[in-house]
DNA sequence: CCGTATCCCTTAAGATACTG
DNA sequence: CAGTATCTTAAGGGATACGG
């Protein structure tokens, strides 16, 4: 795996791992994987998020590039959050991939991570 | 991208991307990706991780499986890390993947950071 | 060389209440 | 509904210094 070695050298892959630093931000973007969706069905979607943190992961996807916003203005107001070009190709590749790899090694991570805690 | 909805709700996507949580933990298995290496040897690969952040990370992975420590008696003493075959699938799979859209896209992310935190 | 033990600082994240 | 404002707690991470 050369490329990584080049990745660590010069931090570029950490500054992909940092995408997913924070808890919340992949599920999001997961979330947004069919569809734009309304800031209140992300967070009954997501699903024991708070308001709060929900902003703040937002605003950092949106920093990120990874997301748009869309205010359509009126009363109630009404915004809507979709994955950018970007954010879909990191959803769509290493997210994924992710997913995929946790379909099919859930039970051995589980098994480790109880193993673990049972031998401290 | 169906399954990862299901992985939202049963929070298998969370168990999964809770392995990248940790800042040092990706790189640590990227530097590994090449074989196995000793403790000091992965400190000075990676590059500014402290020692107590060192065994923390190391400890964690070797907890989720994904890592393997081996003991070569003697003195002075001499501690082989090396990747499970668990750990090797998730370097292969996902964090390559991941290292991969670092390289194609990693001009894009750092215009979008930079454009952002312009505009803050 | 391989860790452990402290101490300190920063930040993530949860809970809750409130405004436009 | 969308988002802000506080406050609190817990944890991650960095910097030593020390012991086996």
């Amino acid at each position: 795996m050369d490329e990584c070695v080049e990745l660590i050298a010069d931090c570029r892959l950490r500054a992909a791992t940092d995408l997913f630093l924070h808890r919340w931000d992949p599920v999001l973007l997961a979330a947004l994987a069919e569809g734009p969706r309304r800031r209140v069905d992300l967070r009954t979607a997501v699903g024991g998020i708070s308001d709060k943190v929900l902003t703040e992961s937002l605003r950092r996807l949106l920093g990120n590039g990874l997301v748009d916003r869309t205010r359509h203005g009126g009363a109630p107001p009404r915004v809507d959050y979709a994955l950018t070009a970007l954010g879909t190709s990191l959803v769509e590749g290493p997210l994924r991939e992710l997913g995929r790899w946790t379909l099919a090694h859930a039970d051995e991570l589980l098994d480790a991570q109880a193993r673990s805690s049972r031998t401290p």
